[in-house]
DNA sequence: CGTACAATTGAAGGACATCAAAAGCGGTGG
DNA sequence: CCACCGCTTTTGATGTCCTTCAATTGTACG
């Protein structure tokens, strides 16, 4: 992957590959964790655990995503990284990032890039549980899934993508129950939305998953997350180093 | 104040302030803000709006929290700040404050150290809203509260706290109604946990508060985001730029 | 005194959770 | 090849937490 060459060649950073398989845990909530992993291969939940058996899926890393924080050492993670398929990670060392950071402003500000995105993704999250419906939650998982993986938003009907969720995860994700997923993705499925079955979505009408999304209501200029994840989705951090490094 | 200064001297960034009467809002979801704002006094609601009346409040700015994205231009702001008291700020033109940051990496991870401050905060709000009942949303919202004013965790009984927010602005950040949560208070009073009466806030109990929050039955080692925000709380924004112009 | 906003209380309904059970399905071993 | 297992999905019945609607009170303000 070109991320790993970048930092080698710019900044001296010895990385290595790891491998795991599905269920593993590249980290847990408390892990106070010197690497640092960029993800070429695989679904990673990054979920916080409770005591009574909660289990809230913040995020999902998916390839491309950078998971780690280098400059601020010693905070520990506050969630834990579970393998949801088998998964291929670089790791960096995080002192060595760190030196790294420092020397150059330019992968500061690529790190805040990605610290704001996803603090955004945070934040559609948020609006999301706090004043959605199950069918509008799901739907927006879905389509918020599509538009990272694709890059842009759906516009083919009957397209199918492949999305490595269990309806436990999507409950997790957007804080339903399994049984109440299995409920709203029928309905979704009835209504001709979208038909999500056996890890492989398939768009039924855009157009509808986007108004079940409630994307499409907002006023216009208002943005959403949604409208903005192509700009500053994951790759995008890959692509702007590539650009770094040819720039030096 | 010490950031304003601390900025202008060190890179030269010319600033100004502004006053905002409550109800005045700071910039709108969907603005291209050339502005960054560090808001040094009142409190300020950071909320999305949707077209159905549903409003969202995704985080509470206050004194000491920096609101804008350098170097990231052309980003439209996702949510709507809208204050909740009166309001001072201090602006910062975000060209020069982005010329600033990347001639300077330190002010680079500064700020990045606040976006993943934010990231984390939005998660912990992610949790409670996915998997937490109404009594522990208020709760913890209260306690959290609590924890940014003061910068630890309460332990004096009886103790009181100011808190500009009316039920309405709790319901919206907890993703309840204000007549729910107006009954929760009730109970919490009841229970002798915590008692919101007219924008003060008194803890009866702090151990059964923090209880009642749900952070007490973490399993040790476990973090939540509420052990570490004395840690990153925005204060220390403000506290480390005063060392680093006093290093340059 | 009238208006506007915040808090309060009650009654009724709904969306989602909980509990329970069965069925589909791939993997493993006898 | 079949039996058995674990995991996921599915479906039904029942319950409850929270919303919605509505009306009342208190309080600040012009």
């Amino acid at each position: 992957m070109p991320i790993r060459r970048v930092l080698e060649q710019a900044n001296g950073v010895r990385t290595a590959t790891r491998v795991l398989p599905t269920g593993a845990e590249l980290y847990r909530q408390g892990d106070i964790c010197a690497t640092c992993f960029f993800v070429t291969s695989g679904w990673i939940a990054l979920s916080t655990l409770l005591d009574d058996g909660g289990c809230q899926i913040v995020d999902f890393a998916v390839p491309g995503t950078f998971l780690g924080f280098p400059c601020l050492s010693g905070i520990p993670r506050w969630h834990s990284a579970r393998c949801i398929t088998p998964v291929q990670v670089v790791c960096y060392p995080e002192a060595q990032l760190s030196r790294a950071v420092i020397q150059n402003a330019k992968l500061a500000i690529l790190l805040y890039g990605q610290a704001v995105s996803q603090e955004w993704r945070a934040h559609d999250h948020l609006v999301n549980l706090g004043l959605r419906s199950a069918r509008e939650r799901i739907a927006r998982l879905l389509l918020e899934l599509y538009v990272r993986l694709r890059g842009h938003t759906p516009n083919k009907v009957e397209e199918t993508i492949h999305i490595p969720l269990t309806q436990c995860h999507i409950g997790e994700a957007v804080g339903l129950t399994n049984v109440h997923v299995c409920r709203t993705l029928h309905l979704l499925r009835e209504q001709n939305v979208a038909q999500f079955v056996k890890y492989d979505l398939k768009i039924l009408n855009p157009n509808a998953l986007v108004r079940a999304a409630g994307v499409s209501g907002l006023p216009s200029g208002v943005p959403s997350a949604l409208n903005h994840l192509p700009v500053w989705c994951d790759d995008k951090l890959c692509a702007q180093l590539g650009e770094l490094v040819s720039a030096a």
